[in-house]
DNA sequence: ACCTGAACACCGTTCAAGT
DNA sequence: ACCTGAACACCGTTCAAGT
């Protein structure tokens, strides 16, 4: 009689309980082992290898992945559709890792992508620009995220209130910026 | 009397073979001790550890950013200006990596800041409308080059010219269409 | 004084042995 | 049949021992 029974479900609650509380690199075999009460080896009879672990981790995140108000008209759909976006990946730093890093991308993505070319629609952009824009706010929210990232804020200890306006914005002030600039 | 010497630069020569030839993670202290015939031990006569090898890596690649073009009128000298810098670091994944994953920072990058802001100040942007812009730049710059990493192009193998339209152009295009919306 | 072999504490992954 | 202890091949890093 098995002495330990877990399967796929209760492996990516502990991983995400992990990478929550201390990130993506905290998140390996035998920490999530750990967790789980066994030995790292057992872990192999659900997952393939650590690659695929952070494949249905990130897959199961994305499930969560806010939808944009369709009661919205189509620019406010889309400005706080990717606020909402923004937030949501500011308040899971792991899942940033797990795309640039990892190579992990789900397909839970595509309603959403959908719905925001549905607006970019409404705008009446054509199909290229309809892409073209969809693609640049992506690569916008990612980049801004990458580089908010590092734990350290930019911060000049020896600066006051001497230069108000050279003094940089919060990156989800620019990151709004941005995105009204380009739809 | 010392069998083996090596400084600094014939680490940073040695690390960014490595780097070129196989990116980030093959990037061991042990392969670099192997590549410079020694071991691993000897290699932390020079570096503190292999945080500070990434920093130095990183900040001897910054030296060789590309300016932009001081000949040119203002638009023009931002457009190529970012191109140039895509082209720069699509040549040098691994850099992109060091930026994203690793938390280096360069201050080699400042007069690079300094031509772009400065650009952007001859438009006729006010202070702060400079900082939103060349930040925004950044982060589409740093995030269309991670969603390109992946070595998977996307493209699908059962799709032909049927749909030419919808097709994703290249992330270089797109990247150079978006730098125009924003300057 | 400078260098480095050998060891320590970690990884991901495998497989023969246990139940 | 299912599970897992122990081992293998790697890491970064340290330190006592060698020259």
């Amino acid at each position: 009689m098995p002495r330990h029974l877990f399967d796929r479900p209760q492996i990516i609650t502990a991983a995400r309980r992990i990478l929550d509380a201390d990130g993506l690199d905290a998140l390996t075999i035998r920490a999530l082992a750990s967790d789980l009460e066994t030995g790292p080896a057992s872990v192999y009879r659900h997952v393939a290898d650590r690659q695929q672990l952070l494949q249905l981790v990130a897959d199961d995140a994305a499930r969560e992945l806010p939808l944009p108000d369709p009661a919205l008209a189509p620019r406010e759909r889309l400005h706080s559709g990717w606020l909402m976006l923004y937030d949501f990946f500011a308040g899971r730093p792991w899942l940033v890792d797990l795309i640039t890093a990892g190579n992990v991308v789900s397909d839970h993505a595509s309603p959403l992508a959908d719905a925001h070319l549905q607006a970019l629609a409404e705008l009446g952009l054509d199909q290229a620009d309809r892409y073209r824009t969809y693609r640049s706010l992506n690569a916008l929210l990612l980049g801004t995220l990458c580089s908010t990232h590092p734990y350290a804020h930019g911060a000049v200890e020896a600066e006051d209130s001497a230069d108000p306006t050279a003094h940089e914005s919060a990156p989800r002030e620019v990151f709004a910026w941005a995105v009204d600039r380009l739809i």
